[in-house]
DNA sequence: ACCTGAACACCGTTCAAGT
DNA sequence: ACCTGAACACCGTTCAAGT
């Protein structure tokens, strides 16, 4: 009862924290008003005070976790300094991996967000880019600026009731799929995101990707008004 | 009571369609067992005849949506093929606004996915990229392969509550933000998307971005085992 | 004025009672 | 055996009754 207790006094941190560690633990789904209040020790509605909704508990998550993006030093490359911010960002986003579900969930930009967006395109700037160009490798960067993979491709393939089939036929109806999958085992690699894909590597490789691309069409001027 | 009156027997197709005029019309928060066994003019427990449960109905209408993704006519090309078979996805998914979500949290592929990743990686292959380039480009797609506009940049900026502040002063606390959204102001566009933002260019230009890097990585014969 | 338990309005889905 | 209404086990959130 006392203040002194194990009981500490609710903030709005200390609701968002004891919501992160819990969709950290047990995924997003498991996170609700009722059960968060009980690990906190406190009935339901106290939790009320300190966020508006379950939407703005989401927000303030994601606001965190936002936050903790480390400011990587800039070495004057834009290139480089564009790589490493993303990393960064995809090392934050990683350790928790509901935040990409509930970043896309999101319709309206807060504070963190909308700082790590302005360092990111003043990456681009600060190395000449045009604003014009900047604002289009900044669309085309998306959903990776924030380091996500897309994983939706390297998803498992079965469990469909109408897939009424020997997994040897698999290889029969999609030989395409069969044969870059062949190519991916190859190497003796982690197997991880996918069959025998280094999720990692999958990441560097697209990211590498767009940034030469990036590059070559600020070489050439790239203007949007052709 | 009769089998000849206005109720039509039902059908998984049917339950299926009904879920995505839903979906359509009043977006997919507004979508439930409930509500769409009135539509259908049945009892709530009459859907779960032809649906496991809801997972399985979005399964099932991601399934038709995808389905009906035009399967382009092929000109040898595969930069112009790859292109063009995504631009139709786009185009049958951009129909379908809550196609995104869905997709994106499904955890596993169904057979119309898995046809239409097989025939965009066979229009790689047919090209003559190796089955580890194309194993590879494919990931560097990710969800762009369907079609979607990486739409979180674009989110709209404000409704923050610790962001009390005049609108004027965002410019000055995301300077880069303010300089590269008046660049997409310049040109009399048609605004979607985001402020000043043509959806559909934004998307273009990401996906040739992304396929001119293919090429260039093809003409240099890459390898990942470099 | 503040806190809080009960209650409300929803869900998806189970289950048992009816036919 | 089949269908279906009621019921169950959850939700997020309101609200009114306590202090």
């Amino acid at each position: 009862m006392s203040t002194s207790g194990r009981r500490e006094t609710l903030s709005r941190v200390r609701v968002l924290a004891a919501a992160i560690a819990q969709a950290d633990a047990d995924g997003l789904e498991s996170l609700n008003m009722r059960g968060l209040a009980h690990e906190l020790g406190v009935v339901p509605m106290a939790l009320y005070k300190h966020v508006a909704n379950k939407e703005d508990l989401l927000d303030g998550m994601i606001e965190l976790v936002v936050g903790e993006i480390e400011a990587t030093a800039r070495t004057g490359r834009w290139k480089q300094d564009v790589r490493a911010r993303i990393l960064a960002a995809r090392r934050s986003l990683q350790r928790h991996p509901w935040s990409r579900a509930v970043l896309e969930s999101r319709s309206a930009m807060t504070p963190a967000m909308l700082a790590y967006l302005n360092g990111l395109t003043g990456l681009f700037l600060d190395g000449g880019l045009s604003a014009d160009l900047t604002h289009h490798v900044m669309h085309a960067l998306g959903n990776r600026m924030w380091g996500f993979s897309q994983e939706l491709f390297a998803a498992t393939p079965p469990t469909d009731p109408s897939f009424n089939t020997q997994k040897d036929e698999l290889p029969m109806r999609f030989p395409h799929l069969a044969a870059i999958a062949r190519a991916a085992m190859h190497p003796d690699r982690p197997s991880q995101g996918g069959p025998g894909c280094d999720d990692q590597a999958e990441f560097e490789f697209a990211l590498d990707l767009l940034l030469d691309g990036m590059e070559t069409l600020h070489a050439q001027n790239w203007t949007s008004i052709a």
